[in-house]
RNA sequence: GCAGGGAUGGCGGAGUCUGGUCAAACGCGCAAGGCUUAGGACCUUGUGCCUUAGGGCUGCGAGAGUUCAAAUCUCUCUCCCUGCACCA
């Protein structure tokens, strides 16, 4: 048994002893390396260790490759869930202190941390120690926390510069609001952790003759306007009249109470829902007059608590009237107006076509006038359904009708359906018969923690980043273009992303972080402060050294920095730094910023990472741009997401005891491919020990090998590792680490064990595989790799060797094909006895003999000419064929047919392969348990030696 | 709804960018055999269908198309996952 924990401390020490990772420049090519920063408010766990194992891969592939490499990092504090944590330890919330007992805080640093400073403190150092453990090669001179006022000053200067381009701006803005507390909700102060979901309606106004008071109908679909038959209200809730603008309104009571944080609402006088019905209402588009009916359906605290009722095309709406009518309700005479059409398919399929045949069964469409009820027919089902049925009836009418919907009335007739909504939309707020509603479209109403209802409220004069501004977008577009993106799948997610980003709120009312230097009574939003802070890992160590005080910090330091504005004595005499020390920072600026890699997960792209882009843009000299962002999937326990209900959290100092810190950072990093999630399971961890047991007994078992001139395959054990080494490299350069690692280590494995099998012997020819494959895993499994590179009598770090460099010369895809034909030959000898014992003639004797009989040689050449000539005719007029032109024929016939697809095959001479297949007869006869017996075909006197084929030697088994 | 990603065998998951060497890597499961006091572990073989000499057929969410050739390219649809902002 391998102990891990010794090893990883043993090199752990040794590295930080060499100072190995702590990186200045110097003639080196440099490159830096910066992960997601940590948020410390909790402790990390191995989800976390997927991105800067990553990261650390690269940081430590590069350095073998010859870079220079500053692998930094730091802390995030900023924001609210730190204040908001400790305030819940206050008040001792049970949620809480179970999750903080969970992770095994002891009680004393629990009571701490009812001071936000103090969970800051706490988990840099665990997250800290984690990171340690996990031997990442970081430079940890330059560490700093984004609450420190050192980098404060930074993000200061950021939003001096931001509002002096242009790029902030004032306004209002809808966001979920709690009524109790009078505060801004997001995600994470609601119940249930549930998102508050932002929608717009329109709000259709019907007004009543005479009193000119509107019904505002509340709609997702106004273009279903020229299809109303009358309005529905809630008869058993209570509405008022209210003053709404300078117009007057009927709405629902529950509904003014929620409107009124959007629009001015004053209440005037209240009325039975029940006095509303019968009363009239004009059509503000067909100036048709409809009344006021009772629907039962209807929900005071939705929209308006008023809805405009479309028969023909909405099921509840028809449903109602159905209702009402079997009630013994007297209607008025009404037109169930068929306003959209849907395009049918070649076979006169038109509803229903997007449900699979399973569930439209043997329905019959009765009523095609009517989309409504047809809808409902379809399902099987009547306008007495439930309401679930009746909502599903009306989702997939929703959706057919606007995939393939066509106008048939109406000002938009022809129009596709979601244009014409938008078309109807415009003219009617246009004209004032129209103003728009912002809801909460949650299926179920959303609450605060406090309790009280989430409603959507209008806040005023907040500051926001702009990055729908033109100009800015279009340079990020242009920046972006020239971003390596990794993997490339994630570019379109990238670009989408730059398209769709517009104003976001920068200030928060409470939360740590730098205060906002155009208000300070509030912070700055903490996505928005830590979109540079990289630049800073240059700087940090330097101005710690320094001893640098906040207040010294001048925007000309900064603009200096960034910029290249002024030069260091013009900024050490207006900051009072030190002279040297600004040059230091600038030296190490501009050598370290101009080739970054930023390593981050999916989540980030809609924010972090673009915004990223955009600062650099907006802030920074040309050269100090983004050059590549590496993305990675996320992390999976056994298939399941990780999380706190499912109770599958394996905390990060926990799973580096129990699995080793290497073989848990291999499974992470090369399980599968970068952007895909990865499955962590403990089995996983198991299967890649027993690999890396297997090679310490490879190497432990070295002395026992001989040596001696090289065999056929120890060729293939030299061309398997350089192919290997130029093949990984490749694949590596573009951050397939999955494909990459399969090879350098489980393949490798499985090509030693072969090579011993096949009585592979030699002892250099194993010990040069083994350092290839150890200074190959080093990248991921560092301290293992370090490891077994000692263990091969070598005295430097691998860390810091070379990385391999294939000699091509001892890549032979010959060899390599030899081999799987020696292999291929087991099988399908196998076969062959399996079936020839059936026949006849041979019941009742044994196979005695196996000959093998390899092809001429001119059939190879045959073959490749027809492969690559795709012509049979071409090829036996070579005059090389002349003399044998019946039998290249005769044998080339059967590929003819599939001329165009063969494909040639690499060069062996007949010699070669005489060679091979005879040093394998030992290896054959006893896999096979005959004698086995070579010969080429020329010399075969076998009536079946004419079967041999280029790649697949004849077999004839012979009885006796 | 909008946006991004996906759908492959009993299962997980390669292959898709760059169409042909793909009945489909690798792993799990299952079956038979070996080893073992037994179990586990390990090793060998098999695991879509048909086939008495290494062969043939069918197949990659559904449907259509391009091509000599489609899991792979194009179009349409369905379903699943993720994100949609003031929240790190």
């Amino acid at each position: 048994m391998i102990d891990y924990t010794s090893i990883e401390e043993k090199w752990q020490k040794a590295w930080s002893d060499a100072k190995l990772f702590e990186a200045e420049p110097n003639e080196k090519k440099a490159i830096m390396i910066t992960a997601a920063l940590p948020y410390v408010n909790s402790p990390q766990h191995i989800g976390h260790l997927r991105t800067y194992s990553t990261a650390d891969f690269h940081a430590r592939y590069m350095r073998m490759k010859g870079y220079n490499v500053l692998f930094p990092m730091a802390f995030h504090a900023t924001g609210t869930p730190i204040i908001s944590f400790a305030k819940r330890l206050r008040n001792n919330d049970p949620d809480i202190l179970e999750d903080f007992r969970a992770f095994k805080i002891s009680e004393d640093d629990i009571k701490k941390m009812t001071d936000p400073t103090y969970i800051v403190s706490y988990f840099s150092n665990e997250i800290k120690e984690g990171m340690k453990k996990a031997g990442f090669s970081i430079d940890w001179r330059r560490q700093f926390t984004t609450t420190d006022p050192i980098f404060s000053k930074m993000v200061e200067w950021q939003f001096f510069k931001l509002k002096d381009k242009g790029l902030l701006s004032q306004g209002s803005h809808p966001v979920g609001w709690c009524p109790n507390e009078n505060n801004a909700v997001g995600q994470h102060d609601t119940r249930h952790d549930v998102q508050p979901e932002i929608d717009t309606m329109t709000v259709i106004k019907f007004r009543e003759p005479e009193s000119n008071i509107v019904f505002g109908c509340a709609t997702y679909r106004p273009e279903t306007i020229y299809g109303v038959t009358n309005l529905f209200v809630n008869e058993k809730s209570t509405y008022v009249v209210a003053k709404v603008g300078n117009e007057r309104y009927y709405i629902a009571k529950d509904s003014a109470a929620i409107l009124k944080y959007q629009m001015s609402i004053e209440i005037e006088s209240e009325l039975k829902g029940s006095d509303l019905v019968g009363k009239k209402a004009v059509n503000p588009v067909t100036n048709e007059t409809v009344v006021v009916l009772p629907g039962f359906f209807v929900k005071p605290d939705i929209g308006t608590g008023v809805v405009m009722s479309v028969p023909s095309h909405a099921p509840f709406d028809y449903a109602a009237l159905e209702r009402l009518k079997a009630s013994g309700y007297q209607l008025p005479a009404m037109d169930y107006r068929k306003i959209i059409e849907i395009e049918p398919l070649g076979t006169g399929v038109s509803i229903g076509r997007s449900l699979s045949d399973v569930n439209v069964g043997d329905a019959k469409v009765e009523h095609p006038e009517i989309p409504a009820l047809a809808y409902l027919e379809i399902l099987h089902t009547n306008p007495d359904a439930i309401d679930d049925m009746l909502e599903f009836a009306t989702k997939l009418l929703y959706r057919e009708e606007s995939h393939w919907g066509i106008m048939v009335y109406g000002k938009y007739k022809g129009l596709k359906e979601p244009e014409a909504r938008e078309q109807v939309k415009k003219d009617m707020m246009a004209s004032g018969d129209a103003i728009e509603l912002y809801v909460l479209s949650n299926e179920e109403p959303v609450y605060c923690r406090c309790g009280a209802r989430v409603v959507v409220k209008f806040v005023e004069n907040q500051w926001f980043i702009n990055y729908g501004d033109a100009a800015w977008k279009e340079q990020a577009r242009g920046v972006f273009s020239a971003i390596d993106i990794v993997p490339a799948l994630m570019r379109p997610a990238f670009e989408k992303t730059i398209d769709w980003i517009n104003l976001r709120a920068t200030e928060r009312a409470e939360g740590l972080g730098t205060k906002f230097p155009f208000n300070p009574n509030h912070i700055i939003e903490s996505l928005s402060d830590s979109v540079i802070y990289m630049s800073f890992y240059t700087i940090s160590h330097v101005l710690n050294a320094n001893n640098v005080k906040p207040e010294q910090l001048k925007p000309e330091f900064f603009d200096y920095l960034f910029n290249d504005m002024g030069d260091a004595d013009s900024v050490a005499k207006a900051t009072g730094l030190d002279a040297a020390a600004v040059k230091r920072c600038k030296e190490s600026i501009d050598y370290w910023y101009v080739n970054t890699s930023r390593h981050s997960g999916p989540d980030l792209i809609a924010n972090h990472l673009t915004m990223y882009i955009f600062a650099h843009v907006a802030l920074m000299a040309k050269r100090f741009l983004p050059k590549q962002i590496v993305v990675n999937g996320f992390v999976l326990y056994e298939g399941e997401k990780m999380s706190k209900s499912l109770g599958n959290i394996v905390p990060l100092i926990d799973g580096i005891k129990r699995f080793g810190a290497d073989p848990l950072r291999f499974v992470e990093v090369a399980g599968s491919s970068l952007g895909t999630d990865t499955d962590f399971s403990p089995k996983g961890v198991e299967s890649v020990k027993a690999g890396i047991e297997y090679i310490y007994n490879a190497i432990e078992d070295l002395y026992k090998l001989q040596s001696g001139e090289l065999m056929h395959i120890d060729y293939w054990l030299y061309s398997k590792l350089h192919s290997k080494i130029k093949r990984a490299t490749k694949l590596l350069d573009s951050f397939e680490l999955k494909e990459a690692y399969t090879d350098i280590f489980y393949n490798s494995i499985i090509e030693l064990k072969w090579y011993l099998e096949r009585g592979g012997n030699n002892k250099i020819v194993v010990q040069e595989f083994l350092e290839g494959i150890a200074l190959m895993l080093a990248p991921v499994m560092p301290h293992v790799a370090e490891e077994l590179w000692h263990m091969l009598n070598k005295e430097s770090f691998a860390a810091t060797e070379r990385w391999p460099v294939e000699d091509d010369s001892l890549i032979s895809q010959g060899t390599e094909k030899l081999e799987s034909m020696i292999i291929s030959t087991i099988e399908d000898a196998r076969k062959a006895i399996a079936l020839t014992s059936k026949i006849d003639s041979n019941k009742g004797k044994k196979p005695i003999e196996a000959r093998i009989i390899l092809a001429a040689e001119w059939k190879l050449d045959a073959f490749n000419e027809l492969a690559l000539k795709k012509s049979m005719q071409a090829v036996i007029e070579e005059s090389r064929f002349k003399n044998n032109k019946e039998a290249v024929a005769k044998f080339l016939q059967q590929f003819a047919k599939n001329a165009q697809s063969l494909i040639e095959l690499p060069k062996i001479s007949s010699a070669d392969m005489l060679k091979s297949f005879s040093e394998a007869v030992p290896y054959l006869s006893g896999k096979l348990g005959v004698k086995v017996t070579i010969e080429s075909e020329t010399a075969s006197k076998s009536q079946r030696a004419s079967r041999a084929m280029p790649d697949k030697p004849s077999i004839d088994i012979l009885y006796g």
